[in-house]
DNA sequence: TTTAGCACTCTCTACGTGAGAGTGCCAACC
DNA sequence: GGTTGGCACTCTCACGTAGAGAGTGCTAAA
């Protein structure tokens, strides 16, 4: 497959990296001069007719000069992937930026998507970590107001789910205690499967609370992933191959649908591991909508207890380049801060 | 102000309505033809001339038929904004949505939005409701994972914040609990204000805690309003005159920075009483970015308890008949579920 | 007061033309 | 044999022009 030889490759390199650039078709003549390689512009036209056969280029229109093909983006990238790396200096502002933030989920989430969008110049989209095993820990019941009761649940690994229940009739906050000391200790540790198969409580308000648990852990459970936080949408529309807006309004569709998103992260990643990157260039036929674009997805998090997923949308035309270490150092910062926070620091 | 005659002012709320529909300059012959007026063209041309006088319509280019100005565009929404009633259907079936979703505030909002989005065909914005009284109700301390614990904090009106703490060394539950037990007997129905003037704890977990609690309540009462969410971004994209991406990109751009947003919210509704309806024609000279653009806002909630903004901005070209009837109808669903809320049904 | 007619203006589209950029191929060169 | 200069060819893009179409304002008549 790899039959380039040195210098097909570093033309093909070269080429693509200005089309990124200056998202236009380049010629033979304009590489020539730009670039100093030590070749005649008819030479670069042969190798780059030869590179048009292979299938790494293709041109808009008999007169004009080569356009990356899908294929050639992908050799790019794979050329690209080991090398990049993030400059030291946008790492340190990075990770100053995380441990500056309040230690909350929902700032390191918005703090990432504003992050990778700033640094891509594109669309970013960051899924909540999953928690996977979900065991229940301790259940809080508080009287707010006439018959409106809160019910705080707590998971393992520090999960928390709140929710105001209306009783048929009011109930002391004394009864609730003694409910939810009563279900503290019986469900401790137990999964919403053991729970559901446990016996029926004599007392129906403990009845009918166990129920609403389950209900609920199962709910988090089923969540195939987190809540999805977005940035940068309007980056794209920038983009000239977006200058129509129905391209662009189409792609920015999907970021209106949470469900086709989390489908969309959780099927490209699921047979992917944490730390590994993923380059969908072209929708890879996946999705119509986004045959035009390119999707950079990484997994963070400890395998078997919380996972999330991440990644950057944009044109298939994107600064790869970049991209790309900036979403294996977020999702690597995110991955540690998972930790700390599962292991207790 | 008011010198229109009847004839004028049909002609004037037809033209505009008409371009509402078409996005086309009206001509006087288009409108004899498609809307039974026993007027000839020669007739409309001279009343258009008068309405261009009076400052109502203006011609893009000499020969071309007239546009609405902002003007135009505020005298047919003041004479619009009492007729209009959404359909009982209608009413029925956004009725139906919010008592058949999960009764958490997130689901509402989001709901609401996504409503707001698709009745108007422009982008939504909602602003959670502010708790404007703050006063402690109820502290929760679960030991999660070694030093790290879980603080949930209830306020009278129901608000909930979570937040987790990390200890310098681990406690055990037994003692969090009796911690969490002195401060909810000694803060009950206190102010954030009133806690902090308090004399220092002599047990010193209770003390740190204290702190953590007044800081989180000030946080709370600080924020000027809830969370944003917003539904429909692309919506705008479809509109012809946002078919030059960049106007676009800048009226999106707003959402973009939620800072923004609270103020243009906060800013353009703190004058007016919950219940009645706001339509910002032409940005109002507020933001450059919105010129082209019109907003319909309201406040919901209850005064002086907890009170929220919601609202459609779309091109100044919006279907202000379907939009204003939604925001007025989707804001009252809104302060009766928020009041239910606070009275406990 | 309303209407018909008319000259005028402006935009939009289609069309043709020429410049420019880039290619492929061929013959010459090192 | 790989490399290069030259050349004819092709296609796009920008520009200018012309004609159709739509709409106007004005005037004079009903």
């Amino acid at each position: 497959m790899n039959h380039l030889n040195e210098r097909q490759k570093t033309l093909l390199m070269l080429i693509i990296r200005d089309y990124i650039d200056s998202a236009q078709p380049v010629g033979s003549k304009r590489l020539a001069e730009h670039y100093h390689i030590n070749l005649s512009p008819a030479t670069i036209r042969n190798e780059m007719a030869a590179l048009t056969e292979m299938g790494y280029l293709r041109q808009p229109h008999t007169s004009a000069g080569r356009v990356p093909t899908e294929e050639g983006y992908r050799y790019f990238v794979s050329e690209m992937m080991q090398s990049a790396e993030l400059p030291e200096t946008v790492q340190h502002t990075i990770s100053h930026q995380f441990y500056q933030s309040r230690p909350e989920l929902d700032q390191w989430m918005t703090l990432a998507a504003s992050i990778l969008a700033a640094q891509s110049q594109a669309v970013s989209v960051v899924a909540a970590p999953h928690v996977e095993t979900t065991k229940f820990k301790h259940v809080e019941l508080i009287s707010t107001q006439g018959r409106q009761v809160l019910m705080v649940l707590v998971m393992v690994g520090g999960e928390v789910s709140q929710q105001i229940l209306t009783l048929a009739e009011p109930v002391p906050q004394e009864r609730l205690s003694q409910t939810a000391a009563r279900l503290n200790g019986l469900l401790a540790g137990l999964t919403a499967q053991a729970i559901s198969s446990l016996t029926a409580r004599p007392d129906p308000l403990d009845q009918d609370i166990l129920l609403l648990i389950t209900q609920d852990m199962r709910r988090i459970a089923n969540q195939s992933s987190g809540e999805i936080y977005t940035d940068g949408l309007t980056n794209v529309l920038a983009e000239p191959e977006f200058s129509e807006s129905d391209e662009a309004r189409r792609a920015l569709k999907i970021f209106e649908e949470p469900a086709t998103l989390q489908d969309l992260l959780a099927r490209t990643t699921s047979n992917s591991n944490v730390g590994a990157l993923q380059v969908l260039i072209g929708g890879e036929g996946a999705y119509d909508d986004l045959r035009q674009c390119s999707m950079v997805i990484a997994r963070y998090g400890v395998p078997g207890m919380a996972t999330g997923a991440l990644g950057v949308l944009g044109p298939m035309r994107m600064a790869y380049s970049r991209t790309i270490p900036t979403v294996r150092f977020v999702a690597g910062l995110l991955s540690d801060l998972v930790n700390d926070n599962i292991s207790g620091e």
